[in-house]
DNA sequence: CAGGATCCGGATTGATACTG
DNA sequence: CAGTATCAATCCGGATCCTG
């Protein structure tokens, strides 16, 4: 019941809450193309090689969902043989936070296992 | 290599730290799950409402994997026809943060959506 | 280079029935 | 109540080929 920050109070909201933010950014891919894409606008090739894995099809079905939903911008730059700059929206900077504490929690889950899980302090 | 919040300034530690998040987090439930424990432990057939649209097939495959994971934890009651409680591990709770960013964006985005996506800044 | 179309195997998931 | 087992449908996603 904290002002502030919106902070969710029942556990019902905080569900439908999430399967909002699910059913835009559910999937494997869509958190790290956004994550990607906050640190700085990307081509097609580019997000290929730094979105570790994605198959080209996946790159762009994600990415044409992502546009439809307002998140990233796409760019179509009249090079020699074409190429195609992908950018974040302000509004998909909202989701940079998130990104944010997804890929911190990820590594300091690493640096537990790292360490031999001592310290169980269930 | 910043102290405080380990804040990752490279893209692709980012992709690396995420995807291990998504490892035990992945899926369509687990956020889902972790989320409702942290309000409080409950049972199964309580996490089965809760938890709109899960299936108890679902349900107990994602809380073995959580319980793998250490996230969280399985009581077994000693009631009448037998219950299960499951909370959240120290642990787990690492993830309210988590859980809350993402449940915030939702209600964001919601209220956007609403509000006829007006003042399209992109 | 960007990305659509097609084919296809495997993973996910739901329904249903069954158990302790 | 808290699951497990089985079957079947669906979806995900990769490989490959093709276009502009």
């Amino acid at each position: 019941m904290k002002s502030e920050s919106i902070l969710i109070e029942d556990c019902s909201q905080t569900v439908l809450a999430i399967n909002d933010t699910m059913e835009i950014l559910g999937g494997k891919w869509k958190v790290l193309i956004i994550a990607c894409l906050c640190y700085q606008s990307m081509r097609y090739s580019e997000l290929l090689k730094k979105v570790q894995g994605i198959s080209g099809k996946m790159l762009s079905r994600e990415l044409k969902e992502l546009e439809v939903n307002g998140l990233i911008e796409r760019n179509v730059l009249a090079t020699s043989p074409v190429s195609v700059a992908y950018k974040i929206t302000e509004y998909g900077k909202s989701l940079k936070q998130l990104t944010q504490t997804i890929a911190e929690w990820g590594l300091q889950h690493r640096a537990r296992i790292l360490k031999g899980m001592r310290q169980e302090k269930v």
